[in-house]
RNA sequence: GCACGGUUAGCUCAGUUGGAUAGAGCGUUGGCCUCCGAAGCCAAAGGUCAUUGGUUCGAAUCCAAUACCGUGUACCA
C-alpha cells in the first residue's frame, strides 16, 4: 500500500530527530497520513508536525521543516514534498509511482485489493437467521446482503470467516405455524375453520397445507383442529419454510457454512448448561420486574420469574430465563447459543441483526461478558428497514390485505445484482428506499449499469483492438510514461486507494464504502472516456491509455465480485 | 420515561481513526454524438452540516444539553 509506504517515511524522519534530540527518547509517535480531499494538496499528507508540535516544544511549521530534513536520502516514489497550511506536510508522487500500479494491478489482477492484515483470525457471521415461519421480505434480504459482503470484505483482508445461520425452529412462533397449517389444512377437506387471532393467514401457509395433504393424505385429520398441532405437522412446515428460505438466499447467491438449529440446544441440555454457569456465578435469581416505564402493556401483572442479573454488566434491567408456564425464553436459548459460540473458539462474532432487535444488543453482550468475562467478543450491527417504491411511490404493504411483497418478487423481478447492489448503497444503519423501477432502469439515474457500464466500455475497447488486430501491446511498460494527463493521473490515485478502501470497509463493516468507491472509480473512466481517445494512433499511447483502462475495469470488477455484483462484458 | 439509530443542497444520501475551500445522484437551467458504446460527458445555480454551549492549532465528525423523526420497550422470536 502507497499509504503505509509515506507512513514509513515520516516514521524514520521522526526517530532521526528522535536521535538529535528534538523528542524525548520515550516519545510515541502517534500521527496520520491521509489523502487530502484537495489534489493540490498532494496524494498524500501528514499532520505528524500539528500533532507532535507540543511535544517537540517547536511551532508546528518549524516541525515539519525539521522532518522534511531529516526525511531519509534515496528513495524514489515521492517527487517533492512542502509544508503547508498550519502545518501539514504534503507529499506528491513521482508520475512512475502511480504508472508501475498499473503492472502490480495486471499481475495481481483478481487479488488486487486483498491483503493479509486479518492474519487469519477466526471470526464468525451470524446473519438472516429469519424465522423459519414464512417467505423472507425484503428487510430480511437487506440483512442477508449485508452479511454476505461483510464476510467477503472479512475474507478479502485475510481472515477465516464462517457465516452461520440460526435457526429458531423452537418456541411459540412454531406452534403457531403449524396450527396455521393444520387449520388451513382442514380446510382443503371441507373443513373450514376461522383461523384464530395471531396465526399466519398468508396464501404461503395454504401452500404448506396442500403440500402437506398431497405427501401425507388425510392422516392429520380430525374432528377439531388441536390448539396445539402434532411435531410432525410443525416439521413439515418449518422444514417448507427452510426449504424457500434457501432458495431465496440461492437466488441471491449466498450461502452458509452451518445451519444452527435451536432446538439442538433444548435437546442437548446446552440451556441447562449455561444456566447452571450463570448460577454458579450466582447470577440467577427468583424475582418479580418492575412493571416497564412508558407504554404499559395491558395485561401487565406482576410475576415471580427465574431472572438473570444482566443489569451488573450494563444491561437495564435483569433478564427472564423462564416463562411462567416453566418453559426456557428467547433469551434463555440465546444464552446457550452465544456461549456455544464463544466455545467454538472464534476470535471475533459478528451478528447482523434487523433493527427492531436492537434492544437486545446489551442483554445478550451482558450475558457473554457474564460467561466468559469479554465485552468485546459480540459486535452487533443492525441493518434498518427496506421501504419499496414503484416509480416514486410507496408500495403498501400488509400481510392481512395480501399485498404484502416478498423478497423473491423483488429479486426476480429486478434481478439479484440490482437488488444486491442497492442494498448496498447506503449505510446498514440508515433506512433505505428501493424503488423497483429505477433499479431496472438503464441510466446513470441506475448505480448499478452506471458502474457496470463502466466495465462493459473497458471491455468492448478490448474488443475493439481485437478487430483491428492490433492487440501487440509492448510487454515491457516503458510506454506508461505517456500518461501524463490529469485526468490519467486523477484515475491513478482512484486505482491506488482501492486496497485501503478495503480495508477499511472491512474494518468497519461497513459495504457501502466500496459501492460508493466503485461509482467514483466509474465516474472518473466515464470522463476520461468521453475527453480522450483510448484507442489512438500513436502506438505507445493506445498501450498506455489501453493498460490504464483495463487496469480500471480489473478494480471494477474486484469491486463488484466483492459486493457478489456480476461484473458482465457486454450491456 | 429509558435504550438504540437518525437529522448535511428542493428530493434521496455520501463524507475516510477530528484536517485545509463540505461532495454525489436525481430534479432545475444551458451545452456536447462526421470520432473508441450518448446506457455517457461538460457547465451553472443550489448549504446557518437541526439548535446551543464545550474540548483544541482545527469540529459535519468528539463531549454535554435541547428539539424533532424512526425502532424497541416483562412471561414473542
Amino acid at each position: 500500500m502507497l499509504r503505509s509506504l509515506i507512513e514509513q517515511l515520516v516514521f524514520a524522519s521522526l526517530q532521526q530527530l528522535q536521535q538529535q534530540g528534538v523528542f524525548a527518547a520515550e516519545q510515541p509517535f502517534v500521527f496520520q497520513v491521509e489523502r487530502p480531499r484537495d489534489k493540490n494538496h498532494g496524494d498524500f499528507a501528514t499532520n505528524a508536525a500539528l500533532v507532535l508540535a507540543k511535544s517537540a516544544r517547536l511551532p508546528p511549521r518549524q516541525l515539519a521543516e525539521r522532518i522534511l530534513s531529516a526525511l531519509p536520502a534515496g528513495q524514489t516514489a515521492v517527487e517533492r514534498w512542502e509544508v503547508a497550511g498550519p502545518g501539514f506536510i504534503n507529499f506528491f508522487l513521482t508520475p512512475q509511482t502511480l504508472q508501475n500500479l498499473l503492472v502490480t494491478i495486471g499481475q495481481q489482477a483478481a487479488d488486487y485489493g486483498k491483503s493479509h492484515s486479518g492474519q487469519g483470525r477466526r471470526i464468525q457471521v451470524e446473519f438472516v437467521s429469519a424465522n423459519p415461519t414464512g417467505p423472507m421480505h425484503l428487510g430480511h434480504g437487506r440483512g442477508a446482503v449485508t452479511g454476505d459482503v461483510i464476510v467477503r470484505l472479512l475474507q478479502a483482508i485475510g481472515c477465516s470467516v464462517e457465516r452461520e445461520y440460526y435457526i429458531n425452529d423452537a418456541g411459540g412462533q412454531t406452534l403457531v405455524l403449524g396450527r396455521s397449517v393444520l387449520i388451513r389444512y382442514h380446510g382443503l377437506f371441507g373443513q373450514e375453520w376461522p383461523l384464530p387471532e395471531g396465526c399466519y393467514p398468508g396464501e404461503y401457509v395454504l401452500d404448506i397445507a396442500k403440500a402437506l395433504q398431497a405427501e401425507q393424505g388425510d392422516r392429520w385429520l380430525t374432528p377439531t383442529p388441536p390448539e396445539r398441532p402434532p411435531q410432525e405437522v410443525v416439521d413439515f412446515a418449518i422444514a417448507r419454510c427452510l426449504a424457500w428460505i434457501r432458495d431465496d438466499l440461492k437466488l441471491l447467491n449466498i450461502p452458509f457454512d452451518t445451519w444452527f438449529s435451536e432446538r439442538s440446544l433444548h435437546e442437548e441440555g446446552l440451556i441447562v448448561h449455561a444456566i447452571e454457569q450463570l448460577a454458579s456465578k450466582d447470577l440467577i435469581y427468583e424475582g418479580i420486574l418492575e412493571p416497564p416505564k412508558g407504554k404499559q402493556p395491558e395485561d401487565w401483572e406482576p410475576r415471580p420469574q427465574r431472572l438473570f442479573r444482566s443489569s451488573r454488566f450494563g444491561d437495564e434491567v435483569d433478564r427472564p430465563l423462564q416463562k411462567s408456564d416453566g418453559s426456557y425464553t428467547y433469551f434463555a436459548a440465546d444464552i446457550a447459543y452465544h456461549l456455544n459460540k464463544a466455545e467454538r473458539g472464534f476470535a471475533g462474532l459478528i451478528n447482523i441483526w434487523g433493527a427492531d432487535h436492537g434492544g437486545y444488543i446489551k442483554r445478550v453482550q451482558s450475558a457473554l461478558a457474564a460467561l466468559t468475562g469479554r465485552h468485546d467478543l459480540l459486535e452487533v450491527r443492525l441493518v434498518q428497514m427496506v421501504n419499496l417504491f414503484r416509480a416514486g411511490q410507496p408500495v403498501r404493504m400488509s400481510k392481512r390485505a395480501g399485498t404484502f411483497v416478498t423478497l423473491r418478487e423483488v429479486v426476480e423481478e429486478a434481478g439479484a445484482d440490482a437488488v444486491r447492489f442497492w442494498f448496498l448503497l447506503r449505510s446498514s444503519g440508515a433506512g433505505l428506499d428501493f424503488d423497483l423501477d429505477l433499479a431496472m432502469a438503464k441510466t446513470n439515474e441506475n448505480p448499478v449499469f452506471y458502474v457496470q457500464y463502466a466495465h462493459a466500455r473497458v471491455h468492448s475497447l478490448r474488443r475493439r483492438l481485437q478487430d483491428r488486430e492490433i492487440s501487440d501491446i509492448p510487454e515491457s511498460p516503458h510506454y506508461l510514461q505517456r500518461l501524463s494527463e490529469e485526468p490519467e493521473r486523477e484515475l491513478l490515485r482512484h486505482l491506488s486507494r482501492f486496497p485501503e478502501v478495503v480495508e477499511q470497509a472491512a474494518l468497519e463493516k461497513e459495504p457501502q464504502k466500496i459501492t460508493h468507491y466503485l461509482l467514483e472509480v466509474a465516474a472518473a473512466f466515464h470522463t476520461y472516456y468521453n475527453g480522450y481517445k483510448i484507442l489512438d494512433e500513436d502506438t505507445d499511447l493506445r498501450a498506455a491509455r489501453m493498460a490504464l483502462s483495463k487496469a480500471v475495469g480489473q478494480v471494477i470488477a474486484n469491486g463488484l465480485t466483492l459486493l457478489g455484483v456480476s461484473a458482465p462484458e457486454q450491456m
